[in-house]
DNA sequence: CGCAACGACTTGTAGAGACAAGTTGGTATC
DNA sequence: GATACCAACTTGTCTCTACAAGTCGTTGCG
């Protein structure tokens, strides 16, 4: 692999080593050095490596100490906030999709302030229906740069996730600001939903951006109420989790 | 300041420059170099610094690129989280309450076993309304469990936040699960929010726990969407940010 | 036996240098 | 004027060195 910066390689190989069971919950890593040795490294990458896995959680220890696995399956709270997909296999339930519409134009002055777009840019929006056991559950329109967004013109959008998609194009989504409130369905949500026109539906209207702080995505997402809502767990010292069912 | 490391006194230095409001947002920070320079630091610890500021979503930036400040008000997790007080003042409104009811009575069997509550047991019940600028914006309907909530039948809740007294009494609030869903307003929340019988609002449920994993408050919170909403910032890795507006 | 001191090992912090890779703005050319 | 190119600047990556600070097992003394 040309090209991939070795600190990241290395992360790589020690994430496989976890999870594929090489080194159990509990045990010890090589230290520092011996990883230095078998890579032939110097210290940075190496410690660059080894914060990349604390930051994930997979990996402990201190000063003086040397790491320790703490978990082979790491929380994923960015994944699993994004991803509806993911979230539906992880609590259970059979997770479709039906697009509804998909285009390339100029996006309304709205949604191109929100992604910092010039009136003449492109971006490719969707319209999807999501399902949860074959039950409509959530309607969303979203609205991606035209870079980003242009695989996604030929990619099959019945049959996956678009986060799944995007992240194996190697798109550096990094953060994301989500907001809700509720609105009454209007004339598509009612027929795609199911539901009544003026039926309140949860709305979560979302912002996401890469790690330069350039937004990416534009989202607004409609749920069915008694079909889908949307969790998060909290804790005062620690990261926050995330669900939908 | 003897012990703490450069990289730190570094970041906490950046930090009160951005919130100071010293580098606005969309200002660029110092280059790498001029850091250096300026702190007769090496680029390692420099970079160290910036990392972190990046962790928090604070700034962004690229290869070849300055470093852009993203955000000034970084993530208050927790404490946000719970207290709508905070959050009013935090953004630059003026919060206020007006208290409906409060009563200390046998819960029904749905808040009781969300309780982990015994029938026989008394649970302190109040429904207050919650004011943004002095218009109605969040009806509150909130549940403890008898020990933690007696303080509160003696308190001016019509003065400050539940939050703020329940912490000053030493109540160990630790974790908090939230659920969002839409419902349509009944008749009590009509009349409150001031709103017609059917308007779509935010639903928000929200059972909080000790550090031993008991349950202490249920909360069922409705917010009138086109007064109050609710935000949550998460990052890749890193803890999620959240606020209400 | 208990305990303190020591030493080997480990991670945390910091400095300096070097090159790669990306961005930006100015300049020369067509 | 539009375009291609280049040079300066900036961040990303990596190496090597050095010392501080913490952990842990061992050793020797009381």
């Amino acid at each position: 692999m040309v090209g991939t910066p070795l600190h990241r390689t290395l992360a790589d190989e020690l994430r496989a080593r976890i999870r594929g069971g090489a080194l159990g919950v509990g045990e010890l890593l090589p230290s520092e050095a011996e990883l230095c040795r078998e890579f032939a490294a110097s210290r940075g990458p190496v410690r660059q490596a080894l914060a990349a896995l604390r930051d994930e959680g997979l990996i402990g220890g201190g000063q003086g100490r040397r790491a320790v696995v703490l978990d082979a399956v790491p929380a994923q709270p960015f994944e699993s906030f994004l991803s509806f997909t993911r979230r539906a296999e992880l609590t259970g339930h059979v997770p479709g999709q039906r697009l509804h519409e998909i285009a390339l134009r100029h996006p309304s002055p709205a949604v191109a302030a929100a992604l910092q777009l010039e009136p003449e840019d492109y971006a490719v929006q969707l319209v999807r229906l999501r399902l949860l056991d074959d039950r409509p559950a959530m309607l969303e329109r979203m609205t991606y740069v035209e870079k980003v967004g242009r695989p996604l013109l030929e990619a099959d959008l019945n049959a996956g996730s678009i986060y799944a998609l995007l992240t194996a194009h190697g798109v550096d989504l990094h953060s994301a600001r989500h907001t809700f409130d509720a609105v009454a369905a209007d004339e598509l949500d009612a027929r795609l939903l199911e539901v009544a026109v003026g039926h309140p539906l949860l709305r979560e209207r979302r912002l996401t951006r890469t790690s330069a702080g350039e937004a990416l995505e534009w989202s607004e997402d409609r749920y069915r109420p008694d079909v889908a809502t949307v969790t998060i767990t909290n804790l005062r010292s620690g990261r926050g989790g995330f669900a939908r069912e």
